[in-house]
DNA sequence: AATCATCTTGTGACCGCTCTCATTCCTCGG
DNA sequence: CCGAGGAATGAGAGCGGTCACAAGATGATT
């Protein structure tokens, strides 16, 4: 059996509270004796039981992060990260898949928060879609940070990308290339980023004096298949001056189905067609040719909001509750000047 | 605060030790009493203290997944599922970065170990490369199961993919495709699977009466960067007879590092050149012109393994303490008969 | 009717830690 | 020389469950 505090106690002769305070490096201890409980902790090997801490604390120590199941994402870099930062904290971070049209998903998420079973959670879209989670934590005074949320409340601590400005900036660039029928594919109805980035493209649009033309905007999801059908909707109109020659898609995913699409129809990437995408997940530099994208530090986002949270979890002073994050230009193979 | 397993026994004016049988299942109790319990229950949204019984029962009902950090995977379809199974059955599992060469990373591996923060293991490779891990996880009797483990020894149970199976099919694939100049690009020494592939490879040359060519086995990565360059060492050969009509890559990653050089050496594939990886990640199908493998059911892998290891760590009697998954063939563009 | 096995329920110790509240020991100003 | 106040340490009560054990009720067996 493990040692237990007692252990440590008789060791170093002393009771269990200087133990305790040792080990919580709480001060009214002689350095003397705190040297010899240390010698102690170490001859026995001894760690503190979490569980019996927790139990007595009231709290678990552990933190939710809520994650749509079916999402797409670089997933290992980022929970490396945020790994690290738990185990630094003494929290443990589990990732909970939530699909907010399932009942069962949403019980099993009433239990979870009903029961306490975690001090805080991070909420990544498009679990927020509607307001379910929120209310309830809120009810129940469970801290959350929310990703990307669809709506900004200001009672809500957040970290958002600034997805208008990422999507202006690849509009710019794409009418700097000398583009003008550049298509947009609009992202699913429960995510805000999808219309801040039609946003953002309308934006950069008007701002060059072109014209925005709804019929080359096709809405579509955050897929494979979503760009892909809708990259041959747009690329098999009857009209060939209808065609754009250039397609934003809503992100990155999205443009792979584009790329694949644009291939299958024997176009040539970037010389017939420039395509880009919104994210940066790691892949998109590895596929063919290279994709130009908008780098959305999501590592950085939802570093920030475990940190956040860690710290509103503990009742630390807050300085910034909420931030939007400024997402970067990525330039790479899949854009090229218009030539005629 | 919320309510404990008192208040459900005073509600349901009975003893908490028979509200303790009626969540626990227990036999021994009357119907109407268990009902009246249940409802008492329901009545005060009770839910037990999950750090109470920890304590009490002496195990974390918590899981470790090591895994090491710079891994690529599409981790998020694998973590959905096998975070269901922990909530079916009532343990947390969590992803802790492991990374053999870093002290810090061993260190914090041995306190979790010692601490007995974990009821049981699930071992990644490549972080069984050398026995640290394992050793310590059998002389503290703590159960593990590995995951594709470089030592197949008896005493460990583990899951794994039958590589040389997977790598002999795919080779015969190509071979039938009338392809002879097959170069293959060999993974890291720190895993099996490296070893087992390259022995299919040879196998399946063997049984087809071709002559193995060590000089276009390229020793490589299970990287992009990796893959890539392999392929341009093996494509840029000064001698065009040399050079193989088909790359057998070692692993999907590696393989889309092969399918950029190709492209960027202006090589059509798979008309002039015959790409394939191994382990069927889900976006193998979306690169262009989607990408034959071998699919490896990595979910299947993992959820067995849980499985296993719940079991194990509940000291359920095990039927098959090691298993090993046939692979299957997965044909896409990105290989072609060869024409001359 | 007495005995005994089985079912049903309850009592109270305990898991390992934290925390409140005493208690002891010093130091120091008046 | 006394008492106040602060530093250093400890005793003991929980936190919310589980479990060994006790004990009463019931029914079958002799």
């Amino acid at each position: 059996m493990a040692a237990t505090i007692k252990d440590v106690a008789r060791l170093a002769g002393c009771s269990i509270k200087t133990v305790s305070r040792v080990i919580n490096e709480e001060p009214y201890v002689t350095p003397d004796l705190r040297a010899r409980v240390q010698s102690a902790i170490r001859a026995t090997g001894f760690a503190p039981n979490i569980s019996a801490r927790r139990l007595v604390k009231q709290q678990s120590y552990a933190l939710c992060i809520l994650m749509y199941p079916g999402f797409y994402q670089d997933t290992s870099a980022v929970l490396s990260r945020i790994m690290d930062i738990g185990y630094e904290e003494n929290y443990d971070i589990l990732i909970q898949p939530y699909f907010a049209a399932h009942t069962r998903s949403r019980n099993k998420l009433v239990e979870l928060i009903h029961g306490h079973r975690f001090d805080g959670y991070i909420v990544t879209p498009p679990c927020d879609a509607d307001d379910f989670v929120a209310d309830l934590l809120i009810t129940y005074k469970i801290p959350l940070v929310q990703i990307n949320p669809f709506n900004r409340s200001d009672k809500i601590p957040f970290i958002a990308g600034d997805d208008e400005l990422g999507a202006y900036k690849m509009t710019e660039h794409l009418l700097q290339l000398g583009h003008r029928q550049i298509a947009f594919l609009m992202g699913p109805r429960n995510m805000r980023s999808s219309f801040d980035r039609l946003r953002g493209y309308q934006a950069a649009l008007a701002a060059h004096g072109v014209a925005f033309q709804p019929e080359i905007v096709e809405p579509s999801e955050f897929t494979f298949d979503g760009g892909n059908t809708a990259a041959r909707l747009l690329l098999e109109r009857a009209n060939p001056a209808a065609r754009p020659t250039a397609i934003f898609a809503g992100n990155d995913e999205a443009a792979y189905g584009v790329l694949f699409a644009a291939q299958e129809l024997g176009l040539q990437i970037p010389s017939q067609l420039s395509i880009c995408g919104y994210d940066d997940y790691s892949f998109s530099k590895y596929v063919w040719p290279g994709l130009t994208t908008i780098h959305q530090p999501a590592e950085d986002l939802l570093d920030i909001a475990t940190h956040l949270l860690i710290r509103l979890v503990k009742g630390e002073p807050i300085e910034t509750r909420q931030a939007i994050i400024a997402p970067q230009l990525v330039l790479r193979g899949s854009t090229r000047r218009l030539v005629e």
